[in-house]
Parts: C-alpha cells; sequence; structure tokens
DNA sequence: GCTTGATTTGAACGCATGTTCAGTTAAACG
DNA sequence: CGTTTAACTGAACATGCGTTCAAATCAAGC
C-alpha cells in the first residue's frame, strides 16, 4: 500500500465542501460551476469527482449536515424542565448563536431548497420541521398558563422567521454584539408569546 | 406605417415579464434559460430583445417594479393620523395581504438579491430601506408611550422578516385564510411592541 | 529505491448558455 | 393591392457547463 489507508485524503474532501459552501452562498448553487469550487482548493475540476458523485450531492450533504448538526446541537443545549418561560429565553439564545455563527450555512439552506430534487429536498424539509417542533413544544408547553397564545403552530412559525432574520444582517463589528442583539430578541419573543 | 404605431406590441412585452417571474420563482434565475422563458411566451429566445436588453434586466425589472410599486401602495394604504397602535395593526394587515397576494414577486425580490449586479443591487436596498422606515416610523412614534421597545430598529426587522415569512407557507386553502392570519399576526406584533 | 495505489491532471464528450442579426412574416395604412 | 415596418424566426457565435477517463504524478511501505 501506499499514502494513508482508507479512501481519499480526509484534508481535501472538507476543503471542496468548505469551499463549495463559500461559493454557494456568495453567488448561488446555479451559479457557481465546478470549475470554480475546484479552483478555490486548487485543484482541476475532475479531481472533485473522487470526493462528491455530483453537483447536487455537494449541496445536498452540506444542508443534511447543517440539518442534522442543529437538531443534535439543539438536543445539547436545550435542558428539560426548565418552566416554559426561561425555556423559551434559551431557545431563543441557541437558535440566534447558532445560526449568526454558521450564516453561510443557514442562508444556504434556506435559500437553495428548490435546487434539490424532489427526494433530497422532502428529507430536509422533515429536518426543518423536527427543529421546528422543538419550539412548539415550548409553547404548547406553556400555553394558556405561562404563555397567552391564540395559535402555537402560527407563534412557532412567526418566532422562526423572526430569529432567522438575524442572519440576514448581524454583523460581528456592527452597533450591537450578539449578546446584546439575543437579550432583544428575547424580550420581543417573551412579549410576542403573551409570557407572564 | 404599420402595425399600431409605438414601439412593441404591449401585449408581448408584459407576458414575457410575466413568464419570467413565473419561472425564476420556481426554478431561480440562473437556472432559467432565455430560451424557456421565450417557449412559455411561444417565441423564439431571440425575440426576446426587443423587449429586454439582457437577462439581468428582467429581473432588476421586476424587482424594482415590485418595490416601487410596493412603496406607492403603502403610500396609499397606510393612513396618516392614526395611533401607533392601531397605525401598527394597519402595518400588519398591509403587510400580509400585499405579500401574500404577490408571493412569486417577493419570494424573487428576496431570494436573487444576489443575482443583481452591484448598481442594481443598491437601488433595491435602498428602495427596501424606504419600505422598512415606514414601519420604523410607526414604532418611534409610539415609542416609550403606546409601545414599550428598547431598540425600535431590531423591532423593525423582527417583524418584518416575522410577517414576510408568511409568504413562505401561506396558502390559501390553508387551515387559516388571510383574515385569520392577519388577525393573530396583528396581536402578536402588538404584543411584541408591548403596546397598551 | 522500487513498487504500489491513492490522488490528480488534462483533454475530451455532448450539450446548453446569452446574445446578435440577416432574413421572413404579417398586419395595418394609403 | 401594394407598401411599409413592427414583430419574429432560425441559425450562428463563442463560451461555458457537468461529467468521464486514460494517463501522469506522488508519497509511503517494503
Amino acid at each position: 500500500m501506499a499514502r494513508k489507508t482508507g479512501s481519499h485524503s480526509d484534508i481535501t474532501g472538507p476543503a471542496i465542501h468548505a469551499a463549495a459552501l463559500k461559493l454557494f452562498a456568495r453567488h448561488g448553487y446555479d451559479a457557481v460551476s465546478m470549475r470554480q469550487i475546484a479552483s478555490e482548493v486548487g485543484l482541476q475540476a475532475g479531481a472533485l469527482y473522487n470526493y462528491v458523485i455530483h453537483k447536487q450531492a455537494l449541496l445536498y450533504d452540506l444542508m443534511r449536515g447543517h440539518m442534522e448538526a442543529l437538531l443534535d446541537a439543539s438536543e445539547d443545549a436545550l435542558e428539560a424542565g426548565l418552566a416554559p418561560k426561561e425555556a423559551l429565553e434559551q431557545f431563543v439564545r441557541f437558535h440566534i448563536s447558532y445560526h449568526v455563527q454558521r450564516a453561510e450555512l443557514v442562508f444556504v439552506s434556506y435559500m437553495e431548497l428548490r435546487a434539490l430534487d424532489a427526494d433530497n429536498f422532502a428529507e430536509i424539509a422533515r429536518l426543518r420541521r423536527a427543529y421546528e417542533n422543538k419550539l412548539e413544544a415550548i409553547l404548547r408547553a406553556g400555553q394558556g398558563r405561562d404563555f397567552a397564545l391564540e395559535d402555537t403552530k402560527l407563534a412557532t412559525l412567526a418566532l422562526i422567521a423572526m430569529l432567522t432574520g438575524v442572519t440576514n444582517w448581524f454583523r460581528e463589528e456592527g452597533r450591537l454584539d450578539q449578546e446584546a442583539v439575543a437579550a432583544h430578541y428575547v424580550a420581543m419573543a417573551q412579549r410576542l408569546a403573551g409570557a407572564r
């Protein structure tokens, strides 16, 4: 044998995915060519096919990886047994922090859904719903007692949209740092939910 | 002279823009070819260039038209002299109604910003800010009295994201009709703003 | 230092792209 | 009815696309 045993370089593979993510976020999936991705990594286009079956898999891998990591991380971060109002605060802080730190992944995952074929789309949508359900569970747990909500499903959608929107404008060097933004969003989210 | 005087057919031009909108919304700007747009209208690709300078202008025209119409319509719809709490209600209802009725335009205008070149992007961003300023003006008018807000800029961004998110899932045949959705969003928006 | 096999190159494939333009079509006017 | 001209076709252009694959390269193990 020569070189490391195992399949392929464990540097080039991630480098390709990182380059693809960067370029997809900047220009969009369809506007980015395999040759551009290869050039970003310092390869010829043909070499990419040692690591990826086709271009679509590159996008799908990024999205599925993101959604699964998000579900895992939220599993770890959301402590059970908290009172609904505090659970909502925890969710808001987690969501903002996690998404702001991965702005490119979030952007691509929300933006390029229609570039996925039907099966891949269905799987990503399933993972997204699973994540949204965590927020709705919190709202439902407090409905009528800790929260004053007529429709927890609508409130879930409203909150997710409002929270994820932060990634569209947040800049580390902006007027407010992440902690300040999160604090304001916690307050807004709790008021929106009618928390007492 | 032959045919109608004036430059070009006043049917084909709008038909091209309508077809482009439909296809851009469905597949994305980069994934749609001039030949597909032409075929949707029943033309050959070359004929499009009697109506459009280039593909980019097709996208830009759609976006600029949308944003300018939005500004105009909000001018008409938002009655001055209302108390801040009612002005917020009016804004929420207007925004949801206007956006839900133009889901494709909204989708394309929020999605394909990065497909615009720098100058076109700057102009669209300017129009968007002008619209957001209308909401912020309402929040500022009530700040500290009708509303309990620490940061009107942040609340503006949160509200816009939350409201525009409706276009991503709203279906005419869904569980709630537009009026019911709007009513819930009015309540959530007013609570978010700390309205008394 | 030769062998081995993972890794990469570079050319080729068929096909699609945006845009141009000389030529054809057809409707309205004198 | 013939003329005019807006509207459109259809072919051509250079260029780029995703993907394949034989050949070249290179680093580790014996």
